[in-house]
DNA sequence: GTGGTCTAGACCACT
DNA sequence: GTGGTCTAGACCACC
């Protein structure tokens, strides 16, 4: 469920973060659920614990997830879900239009684009 | 009209790269145009000017610019500009889509968000 | 009367032995009173009983409570209740101003606030 | 300035990171300061400079400060310091007036009890 | 077994 | 020189 780009700019942890809190928020991962342990986890992807450790310490920050010493990492309880992932859809979006708007990219042209990128829905 | 953000994790030389680059694939700088020198641009942006030189540096390798010695750096005459404004903008919406379709964004929600943030047009 | 916060940084342990002599301290449990057994509480509060007995040896070792074997656990009879209650108190306190003065709180303001907060009484 | 206490079970990284952020919303350092270098306060406090970098990683989390690469981390502008110091101040006293109702402790002994530690103001 | 912290050392990008 | 990231290995507390 999880891969990692090496070349991309963006951290490993960061990666990881991200998309442990996409499948939180998608509700691909249920509330309450338990997380694979840090352990686990670092070797299925074959990096070292710390990074994972680091990923799910900026989930815990975020209130996404929280730990239980000597049991494992899960999924809080979130009141706001849909809130939350409006905002991340959000920010995610701002900084695309901005760059489209700076590649001179009309409205429509890039609505077209999304439509036909995102493919069947 | 250039603007650096030192929050970003993009490294500033690629800020100011992607940013001409942006500017001449939009229209907004004409082929043959001069652009400013690498000092007084280094001057404009209180930035050091190794890093405008790393910046035209990246452009010319893209084939976008060209350094005349002892002039200063000028715009190409691109044949395939619309071509390379469309890629630009497919690579940058590829990650977006996907990003999105992680989140559990369906495509009309996104189209919608688009139109709406996009402002006027 | 027993919550535990897992996410406390706090060891579940040391929450529960510092709950139990809040209790005896402040005269909720008289002395020559049984605590709930091992076994009991741990059912109770859904922990592993290790971590029950772990939390009355502090309190034993405190002096608070002891031990009858075959029979349970009982409050101590304390003479210096009171003295040690309010060294439990001035303990806590002490960090507590610390903080408020690195914070640039004044004294009136921290006073303020903990009139406020402390409700009714 | 910031000492470590070895002893305390809150992790030397959340002492340096609380400490420089009582000294922020106190006033004791200005917006735009530069704040001492990764490397240099970690040699002044005989600790590794990774503990510092987590310390000063948070604040950046928080909104305090901002790392510019190559040249150091500096303090933010803040617009909302004064909200953000009575947020602090509420939050460290909700914790406070919690176990001191607790161990039975009355509100104007409480109140005594903060005047005569806080000293003279 | 679990998570949490700290250290040490290396590498990278930017100034 | 600066900050940022990653790895490796160790230790601790808790369950």
């Amino acid at each position: 469920m999880i891969t990692i780009d090496y070349q991309n700019r963006k951290p490993i942890y960061e990666q990881i973060a991200d998309r442990v809190e996409a499948m939180i928020l998608s509700g691909a991962v249920k509330p309450q659920t338990q997380l694979p342990s840090v352990r686990s986890l670092a070797v299925e992807l074959s990096i070292n614990p710390n990074t994972i450790q680091k990923a799910y310490a900026c989930l815990e920050q975020e209130g996404l997830i929280y730990p239980v010493k000597g049991r494992g990492n899960f999924v809080c309880q979130l009141s706001d879900m849909e809130e939350r992932r409006r905002d991340a859809c959000y920010k995610m979006l701002k900084n695309l239009v901005e760059e489209g708007k700076q590649l001179g990219i009309t409205r429509e042209e890039m609505v077209d684009y999304v439509r036909h990128l995102y493919g069947g829905g």
